[in-house]
DNA sequence: CTTGACCTTAGACCGTAGTACGGGGTTTAT
DNA sequence: ATAAACCCCGTACTACGGTCTAAGGTCAAG
């Protein structure tokens, strides 16, 4: 069964947990794409938007931006664009993925060893261990 | 040798790859320590100033707030706080960047799977990979 | 057949995180 | 000794990402 797979535009941001009027925005900035319309010109939204919504929520709690999140979304092998494309794309977005992951894999480290040290009678006073990260371009 | 281990506004902004107004603004936002003047009141920064704006940096590029970044630069073990309270809030903060690096992981997946569909002859058309991610609260 | 919960639009407003500007003083290089 | 390059402060402005308001239309329950 599949009692009503649509749903308002209320249902959808009590579902991926945003407030409404923030869907009208990501509606007209273009990350999600416009609904179709009851008569009375109600939007109409399938229930796969909650996933997309989540998904920007998500994203942008990474640090990307709705710029990026677009560009993120429009990954899709489709007949308007090349396989080459899409997947050079790809790439990038996966190199930018694996730069966050390596400094959220520092900062992990530092605190983790900073949590080591507070368990071992911590008395190292005066300790800036989050600083301790990966230096680049010196 | 230590010739000049100090540094001017102008040359923290350069190292750290930062506008030099940015650097007023985290000091103002309590985000640097209120570094000592020289005669004329001109900022005198330590070297290790550039780690810390670079760290600020970074962290904000992951999605953290100046506020959340704030709290992670006090994580330290210091005279004023017992090393059960930092090892507290460290854990909290571990707990943030695991729950980032999974999302990371998962749209790292996704779009391997998207570059390996691109290999293969691209022909699935209308793909929306990137919303297929962990779906949470149902 | 009305009350209340929902939806519509356009446009105003908000917090965050800078960035720029103007008017001035300082330092360095020629 | 004077220009260029730097610094000071305070204030204003910007962009981004929403969030709220006003004025009104729609729909289901009682």
């Amino acid at each position: 069964m599949k009692l009503s797979d649509r749903m308002s535009i209320g249902e959808l941001a009590k579902h991926s947990e945003v407030n409404l009027e923030t869907i009208r925005f990501y509606e007209r900035e273009g990350l999600l794409p416009k609904p179709p319309r009851t008569a009375a010109g109600y939007r109409v939204f399938p229930v796969e938007a909650v996933r997309r919504v989540r998904f920007i929520k998500q994203a942008k709690e990474l640090g990307f931006s709705l710029k990026e999140i677009k560009e993120l979304l429009a990954l899709r092998i489709d007949p308007d664009s090349t396989g080459a494309d899409v997947r050079k794309r790809a790439e990038a977005k996966i190199a930018d993925i694996d730069e966050k992951m390596k400094t959220l894999s520092s900062m992990k480290k530092a605190l983790t060893e900073l949590t080591a040290a507070c368990r071992g009678k911590g008395s190292i006073s005066e300790c800036p261990i989050l600083e301790s990260l990966n230096a680049e371009k010196p």
